[in-house]
RNA sequence: GGCGCAUUGGUGUAGUUGGUUAACACGCUGCCCUCUCAAGGCAGAGAUCACGGGUUCGAGUCCCGUAUGCGCUACCA
């Protein structure tokens, strides 16, 4: 049978980077045996599900290059098919309606309520689950209330007495007793189906054969692992993924933690698309080489359910360090990815970064295209992320850059004599016929010799008055790139000295 | 409350059918390189493998218990 595979977000916010690790995972199985990546929304919560949110989803999965087979299943376009299939299990006896009136419940504390209720439960009986008075009315007496109006939920009539076990693939062979397991709604009084039954009936007519979720479903797979034999369905391989925590152990959520936990969040603060994927994967998954960075290919030829873990792995970030906002490693990896990625592949995107700040200039495509690729390469092995091509490197591009008060400080006014060395400096390089690395080294290791200081005291004050920082490339790359005339200028420049 | 799942250095993980000094990556420290900062090279700190019992000649690896964390327990998804 042919592996298909889904990913079934609910589009109510952005892409949350643990739902982004689900598709990825998903995307990998399905491309290592060959088989479909299916996308579903799982929009059956109309107040709270949005059209931007599904954009937003599908414009994650495509940063981060999971490509999806066949048309997006939407799970509201289903609804009938959910109903009619509660209502095939009433007839057969499978089901059974539950008047009891709807409880009204505040959505706020539903947890504690819900402990509260079970507590309560099993005091009052036990632990009998099986306790509903509708569970046993008769067919008629059932039917006729019914067909007076009076409105009924649809409950699956579960055992009373045995088991439901399934093989998960990560976590094993998972039992439980179908005492543990109330007669879940199948539909509310309104007639709307509940998710348990969606994803089932989905799962099914989209021939799903593994499902691959994060571990908050496991113990309700059972459930639906009921709801497959009941509907005489192929149960398909069920494969839990652990989940991904914030640094304190909780979960990772949006009212917490901010935009770290959102896919797009990293998109936008000048992410690779590749590194990021790479990182994600390392998330709860270990290729069995040991080798971390991995391509596209690669991840899916070495990925396996196998490789899963099974404890949650904790996502480390701070969103009061500037620095370290987000994972180290994720960082870590993002640079390794910019200063080892083919460089064709990278000029695009610092394309991108610097036009949204404009400061790209068509000449870059056409007669300064070497010196574009140049420069980047060169800028490329300190950066972390995407921006720092508009951020520090910005003097590359412009001449309308900061000075870094720091580097101004450091290198430029601790010594005054720079005041008037620099301008010198600049004169000398001016005469300089052939202006390239060697010979504007050769030149400035001459001109310290003359005025009998230090090389390194004119190379870092250089640094500070060509690039406004106090770190980068050599300086000598820096003269070539940036040339004589922009070089001998910026060295006259009194700027940093106002 | 009940049920389930997990627990290897700060983090992500590896540890084959139990067998010498617990491995790798990130991070951290120091040194080298050097015009700065990275990168790179070298060296190093950091784990009584949650705790307590047991099985065994021998356990991170098997069994039991405890603790902690997380998840589920809804006419939410």
């Amino acid at each position: 049978m042919p592996v298909r595979v889904r990913f079934a977000p609910s589009p109510t916010g952005y892409l949350h980077i643990g739902a982004a690790r689900t598709a990825l995972f998903n995307w990998l199985y399905a491309r290592h045996v060959g088989g479909k990546f299916l996308l579903r929304i799982e929009d059956t919560d109309l107040q709270r599900s949005t059209e931007e949110s599904t954009r937003s989803i599908i414009e994650g999965l495509e940063w981060i290059g999971l490509d999806y087979d066949e048309d997006i299943v939407f799970q509201s376009a289903n609804a009938l098919k959910h109903r009619d299939a509660a209502y095939r299990l009433l007839a057969e006896d499978k089901a059974y309606r539950d008047f009891t009136p709807k409880e009204q419940r505040d959505d706020k504390d539903v947890k504690q309520g819900v402990a509260e209720r079970a507590r309560a439960v099993q005091i009052a009986e036990g632990v009998d689950q099986r306790s509903n008075p509708f569970r046993d009315l008769s067919r008629e007496e059932s039917d006729r209330r019914a067909a007076a109006g009076e409105p009924f939920a649809v409950r699956l009539k579960v055992p009373i007495e045995g088991s439901t076990k399934f093989e998960d693939v990560v976590y094993g062979l998972q039992e439980r007793s179908y005492s543990e397991i109330e007669d879940l709604v199948l539909l509310r009084s309104e007639g709307n189906p509940l998710y348990n039954l969606s994803v089932v009936i989905d799962d099914i007519e989209m021939g799903i054969t593994h499902v691959i979720r994060g571990q908050d479903h496991l113990t309700n797979t059972h459930k639906q692992v009921l709801l497959y034999e009941s509907l005489g369905a192929h149960v398909p391989t069920f494969a839990h993924l652990p989940l991904i925590l914030a640094p304190n152990k909780g979960k990772l959520s949006k009212r917490k933690h901010g935009e770290v936990v959102s896919l797009t969040t990293y998109r936008d603060r000048g992410f690779v698309p590749a590194a990021f994927r790479n990182f994600l994967a390392l998330l709860g998954w270990s290729p069995p080489g040991g080798k971390e960075i991995l391509s596209k290919d690669e991840l899916i030829r070495e990925f396996s359910l196998e490789g899963i873990g099974r404890a949650n792995a904790i996502f480390n970030f701070n969103e009061h360090d500037p620095r370290r906002w987000t994972d180290d490693k994720a960082l870590w990896m993002n640079a390794e990815y910019i200063r080892t990625m083919p460089l064709d592949e990278l000029l695009p995107m610092v394309k991108d970064e610097l036009r949204a700040n404009k400061l790209w200039r068509e000449e870059y495509e056409d007669e300064d295209r070497e010196w574009f690729a140049k420069t980047v390469d060169l800028i490329r092995q300190r950066y972390f992320t995407l921006k720092d091509f508009s951020g520090q490197g910005r003097a590359y591009f412009s001449d309308d850059f900061d000075f870094e008060e720091s580097a101004v400080k450091k290198n430029l006014l601790k010594d005054p004599s720079l005041r008037q060395l620099l301008p010198e400096l600049g004169n000398r390089l001016s005469s300089v016929d052939v202006f390239n690395a060697e010979t504007a080294e050769a030149a400035l290791r001459a001109f310290a010799d003359d005025v009998g200081v230090k090389a390194g005291l004119l190379i870092n004050g250089s640094r500070t008055m060509l690039t406004g920082q106090a770190v980068g490339p050599s300086m000598f790359e820096i003269f070539e790139l940036l040339g004589r005339d922009c070089s001998v200028e910026r060295l006259k420049s009194g700027v940093p000295w106002n």
